[in-house]
DNA sequence: AAACTTTGTCGAAACGTTTCGCTATTTTGA
DNA sequence: TCAAAATAGCGAAACGTTTCGACAAAGTTT
């Protein structure tokens, strides 16, 4: 049995006073006398109270809670991006005073698969993470919940959005391989209709085209269904049998760049010497591999965080939410990039 | 605004019963006449209605939540292990009809990093994953909150222990090398206050006595302060001075069994045929290295799940705990082991 | 001086649900 | 036949908290 805890009434009747005296100082609320205010504070002192979230959840009809929802391949793979995008959402709510749900749901979607917390009304406000069925958000969106997603953005459902900056990101690549002295800079990857993966080459192609390089189809290659290792290797030796001269390579994610380092060295090529290689994410596996690999790093905290602070915002001050949001990538430098010489 | 819901007053009034009886009726308690249980569960039909957990879990003064704490680092790495672990617990809760609530916690205890959700009692009981301060344990029994660890056990605090079977797990891989015709089988570790990787040499003594072999120190190597890849190649180097002629290894884990592999390649080793090597966790990079990693299987969800199981156990019908479970581990052999020659 | 406003404190209703105890009827056992 | 038990349905208290409205005193404005 859990330990007895004092409520309130221990609390009014310590200080002398009544519940709802007690209720108006600890809320910060009404007029109450210095003197009093004081005799309560002290009497929850003493008794170590702390409210009862329950009790408060009922006669505030808000339940405290924070729904987030993933796919359950995105959850569950090698590198924890969604793991930490988590983390962040957590650490933020402890701010918030949001508890964050967390639950996995098949990409494909079907009406058993809401969350339970969505049927119940367990939660004030739902993050959806990553790329998944649209059918979830009109979901939550026909019980009036407020929701945001993060990285990724819906075709049709219009919620707030909390990115990276992709076309930064990508930019931001190119920028730093023409400033190595690249020309003949590539571009791969995979499974297009994703937005962020759209952007990151809107924004490859948009400084090709600031920086007057090279821009010819023969240096992109996205023809792949995903963004694996597999589809990276793939892209890479797609682009290989271009015979295209390209000296560098900015690729839609690490997987897929990892996946190109494999091509090109079965390609008999010596790395990073004959092709610089930049990825995108900034997973782990970075700082594990050889040549450790130049990467754009996505703050997935942050993401986290944001997203939290703006469906808190949301939920509690019933204010029209932002459109969007865009976070700033860096580039962290590693050894798979070198001038070219 | 979130969409009215109907209450169980709804309910009552459509089908023309008192609350106390729509409440009988949803509980299945009491003496309700077929006649109005029929209206009833109609009315509860027609209206869509959906209990209120907060005014439930008033009333019970049961939250419907159960934390799940973890180690900030055992969380953020690049193998899910605990990710997956706590996905079981996530789904055997919908059976179960709990919520989880997943915060992490530094590893080094501060009685600022308690979990909210403990001060502030807004769980039933807690799951406690991995390697973990015994400070939080202590911290939940003062409170009287059900609690029990997995894949760790504590030196003084005494609570139910879901564990992989280690020992068994690494007699499984000794059997495995046994029957390809290895004699001289070493075994790799580190972090050896570790009771699981205490427990994997347990195992690995066993069998090789069982087996009747070469049962040399030379053959161990465990010095290494973690069990992450380098601590691997450290140990594996270390092997490897010692000129002891081992034909196979199984190592505590799989990122020691990585770590050792660059370390036989570095050595000039031809593998799998000069050494077979078995890993810990079946990890999914065990499918993504050459040679594919012979791996002893860890069922994280199964952890997970028979965790969330006994302690609902507990909380709901208040039974002496169970003292604790292991379950069972399996050979995945892929092609880092192969018959002596 | 009188009317109005502000300050101060409290009682009780409300939130949505569960269960106890009351009253009445029917069934069962001695 | 009568007493006890079972069946049936309902009213109201309870869970812990918040807030509204009532009442009183003090301060301000006309």
């Amino acid at each position: 049995m859990t330990k007895q805890r004092f409520t309130i009434k221990d609390v009014a009747s310590r200080a002398g006073v009544a519940v709802s005296t007690a209720s108006l100082v600890l809320n910060n609320k009404g007029y109450v006398s210095s003197d009093l205010r004081k005799k309560v504070q002290l009497a929850v002192e003493e008794l170590g109270y702390v409210p009862n979230r329950t009790a408060r959840s009922l006669i505030n009809k808000a339940t405290g809670n924070i729904g987030f929802i993933v796919s359950e391949e995105h959850f569950s793979t090698a590198e924890p991006f969604y793991t930490r995008v988590f983390l962040g959402t957590e650490f933020e709510a402890r701010q918030q005073d949001f508890y964050v749900l967390l639950t996995t749901v098949p990409n494909k979607f079907h009406s058993s698969h809401i969350p339970r917390f969505i049927l119940e009304r367990n939660v004030d406000g739902v993050i959806f993470a990553g790329k998944i069925s649209e059918a979830y958000a009109k979901a939550v969106i026909s019980e009036n919940i407020p929701s945001v997603v993060v990285d990724f953005e819906f075709k049709q459902v219009r919620i707030p959005a909390i990115n990276i900056d992709n076309t930064r990101g990508t930019a931001l690549a190119v920028e730093h391989l023409f400033k190595l002295g690249h020309k003949k800079i590539a571009f791969i990857g995979g499974d297009m209709d994703h937005p962020s993966i759209r952007s990151r080459l809107d924004g490859y192609l948009e400084a090709i085209e600031r920086f007057g390089l090279d821009k010819c189809d023969s240096l992109i290659s996205t023809e792949e269904p995903g963004t694996g290792t597999e589809d990276g290797y793939q892209a890479a030796k797609k682009l290989l049998s271009r015979k295209s001269d390209f000296t560098s390579v900015v690729a839609c994610n690490d997987a897929v760049a990892i996946g190109a380092i494999r091509a090109f060295r079965e390609n008999g090529m010596n790395l990073p010497d004959d092709c610089s290689t930049v990825g995108f994410d900034d997973i782990e596996l970075c700082d594990n591999i050889d040549p450790r690999l130049t990467s754009i790093s996505v703050p997935k905290e942050d993401l986290g965080a944001t997203a939290l602070r703006i469906l808190s915002r949301m939920i509690k001050e019933k204010e029209r939410p932002i459109s969007s949001v865009l976070i700033e990538p860096r580039l962290v430098a590693r050894q798979s990039t070198v001038s070219l010489s």
